[in-house]
DNA sequence: TAGACTGGCGCC
DNA sequence: AAACGGCGCCAGTCTA
């Protein structure tokens, strides 16, 4: 535990040469199983397109915003049905998914067109690139570097922070992610981290009382505003993006006047959150910066401007910087102790990072030794006024990861 | 033909 | 115009 906090440079010097290990490292690919999939995405890919191409009555080019645009807006007008409102890019209207969702029902070409994207998405930007990718012994090495304005890691070519896991052709490719022989995959991920940053920071007492008594925030928020749990989590989070009424009447599909309630509701139960959120716009205007945890800070001159969107933004930007920033300190933090803790760590090395989570490569015979002290280092990394919890999963690849309960405490003296 | 820009979308 | 924060990568399009 830490007496003292570290300074932001401290930290990334500690973590230089922690990446570096990760990075050589590398993670294990199953080239072979991924040369299956592109063959088989590829023909879907071109199944879908005969058949928009003959719903349609012609080709194009499907992958074309402004020709996409052109069928079906121009030639199908689809956007002027009765209550679709399609959302404006500077070059037209908009042909992105969730626009193309309004339009569902519609025309049959609307279903192709979004399952076109998504296979397309999935085979042009991991199942054709990565097996490109891989060293003598098939293994990806990615580049991760501390990114200036939030502080948080990325990584880049190949970019491992956004493997698919949302849709089950998604995790088709996350499977491919695997254990080398005689090894485990072990996952540990901050629980909410975000949200415990926020109630430590507030010191909402309601926020705190729920983390402090092991509760879920998602269903205090749904029983607060008499919403259910999926409109509970997108509050949840939005708040801490400083989203609109618009935006989340967009993302939830209700009303705007609904979406308005469901923000004053939050308000109304976390009024503490609510004065800290707007304490940081108003700090953030009087100093000209956002500031996380360890003091690293993010200036903000449009807090100023006369014009309102761009204000807005900055804004969003003093509301979220302070605590995506000091979630990715806590990590950071971990991540220079966790190896530190496992001091020989050839039986375990940690290979990939993803924002709230690490994931090891753990020789099996070390997994019951080796998965207590990773939590118990990553849990234990400051003290807060709510505990940090981690959830471990393990698993012989990156998509069939099981839930490894916690310790138990031996209370029946066994 | 290379690089910049735009829209789009994968993840947290 | 765009309307929710942070990234990186893709295809298509535009431009020098």
């Amino acid at each position: 535990m830490l007496k003292t906090l570290p300074s932001v440079q401290s930290v990334d010097e500690a973590l230089n040469p922690v990446l570096r290990q990760m990075e050589d490292r590398g993670v294990l690919l199953d080239v072979g199983y991924l040369e299956t999939v592109a063959v088989d995405l590829a023909d879907q890919l071109a199944e879908l397109e005969r058949q928009i191409f003959e719903a349609v009555g012609h080709p194009f080019l499907i992958s074309s915003p402004k020709q996409l645009g052109q069928v079906i807006y121009s030639e199908l007008h689809l956007d002027q049905a009765d209550g679709v409102n399609i959302r404006k890019k500077t070059t037209g209207l908009s042909t992105g998914a969730a626009e193309l969702a309004k339009l569902q029902g519609s025309h049959p070409v609307i279903d192709l067109i979004l399952k076109y994207r998504e296979v397309g998405k999935l085979l042009s930007t991991y199942v054709l690139p990565l097996p490109q990718l891989v060293d003598s012994s098939n293994r990806l090495h990615t580049s991760y570097a501390p990114n200036a304005a939030s502080g948080r890691l990325s990584s880049r070519k190949p970019n491992l922070q956004n493997i698919p896991i949302r849709t089950e052709l998604g995790r088709t490719i996350r499977r491919a992610f695997i254990a080398s022989p005689g090894t485990i995959l072990v996952s540990a991920d901050y629980s909410q981290i975000e949200l415990r940053v926020i109630a430590h920071l507030s010191q909402d007492p309601t926020m705190l009382e729920v983390f402090q008594t092991g509760g879920d925030i998602h269903a205090k928020t749904s029983e607060a505003l008499g919403i259910g749990r999926r409109a509970a989590k997108a509050v949840n989070f939005g708040i801490f993006y400083g989203l609109s009424a618009y935006g989340l009447a967009e993302s939830l599909a209700v009303s705007r006047e609904e979406a308005q309630t469901f923000i004053d509701g939050y308000l109304g139960a976390y009024p503490v959150a609510a004065a800290y959120i707007d304490q940081l716009i108003r700090q953030a205007r009087e100093s000209g910066y956002a500031e996380t945890m360890l003091g690293k800070r993010r200036l903000l001159p449009e807090l100023s401007s006369h014009n309102e969107y761009i204000r807005r933004a900055a804004e969003r930007v003093a509301i979220n910087h302070p605590i995506q920033g000091t979630a990715a300190e806590i990590m950071k933090l971990a991540m220079v102790l966790v190896p530190k803790e496992l001091a020989d760590h050839t039986c375990c090395p940690m290979i990939l990072q993803v924002h709230d989570e690490l994931i090891f490569e753990v020789q099996a015979d070390h997994l019951e030794a080796v998965a207590p002290r990773v939590v118990k280092v990553m849990e234990g990394v400051i003290e807060l006024a709510i505990p940090l919890l981690v959830d471990l999963e393990t698993g012989p690849n990156w998509a069939e990861m099981v839930a490894r309960p916690r310790a138990q405490k031996n209370t029946v003296g066994l």
